[in-house]
DNA sequence: TTTAATTCGGATATTTTTATCCTTTTTATT
DNA sequence: AATAAAAAGGATAAAAATATCCGAATTAAA
């Protein structure tokens, strides 16, 4: 369903959120282990979320990956997919027909479009602070 | 969401599907070319799709690929993405955590599930007939 | 029985995704 | 100003998915 690259894109920013609630800045190599995922391909997503402004970073000594409290119930698990996988998700044919329509439709469209709207739904609706609040309380996990 | 390969197959058996309707074989060749996908990867797919009885062929000269007639509608979307892509949309964790589990659950558990479970109901419910007679009827279509 | 047509299966090639490594740039501290 | 810590970015490697090629096996017809 997702890339690979999408899903530790997911967990690295959730471990990041959880951090910036307690004020601390993350490095790679601490999210890697958190979230157990290869550490410097990590880092290239974690570059990645940072150019969509998913996260911001800081450079230099003391530096790290952080994201502003304020933000953490506006981000959306769309705004994390979309800055990584992009919108294909959204837009493309199931079938792989050059473009999804109303006018041309492959045949499974009707059916396809209420899953892919479902998951647009839900991916729009969830946020990052309830992601995050429920690893917090130990709800979820993000490893294993 | 589906692999190239899925894509291929899908479409590939609806095409085998209203050929066989009219009793008639079809070739690989024949079928990259309706379903615009290139010959001889289509061509790996159909035997995958033959070992796994969704399609039946015959060898030789007059041969090729078919479905019986009263199979036709018995087939699902399911059997087709099950005999190419496995079970992994069904059971994968939307997180690549090492298996979905209600006790260990990742940050997306119950939303991803709510939607794979959606699209397991879809893949199980449609037919080949319903598939195969739309492209008949001009209401869909397999390439472009 | 020969021939031509056709699927099957293995080997190989290409492309994309995933993953690693190393140098450069930036930054706070000393 | 010098130093050390850290992200950024480019180059490369490995693995997986996609795609191609070709000889072997099978089959129906002539
Ligand atoms: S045309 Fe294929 S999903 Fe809409
Ligand atoms: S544990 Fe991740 S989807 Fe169920």
């Amino acid at each position: 369903m997702f890339s690979k690259a999408c899903e530790y894109g997911i967990k690295a920013t959730i471990f990041i959120a959880i951090k910036s609630y307690e004020g601390v800045r993350v490095s790679p190599k601490e999210i890697a282990k958190e979230i157990d995922s290869p550490e410097a391909f990590t880092a290239k997503i974690l570059q990645a979320l940072v150019r969509h402004d998913v996260i911001s970073s800081l450079k230099g000594a003391y530096g790290g990956f952080e994201i502003a409290k304020d933000r953490i119930p506006l981000v959306k698990l769309a705004d994390i997919v979309n800055a990584i996988d992009g919108d294909a998700i959204y837009n493309g044919c199931g079938l792989g027909l050059h473009k999804c329509s109303e006018t041309h439709p492959c045949p499974v469209h009707d059916k396809f479009k209420a899953i892919r709207e479902g998951l647009k739904d839900m991916l729009e609706r969830t946020s990052l602070e309830e992601l995050a609040l429920d690893i917090k309380s130990g709800a979820s996990f993000l490893k294993v």
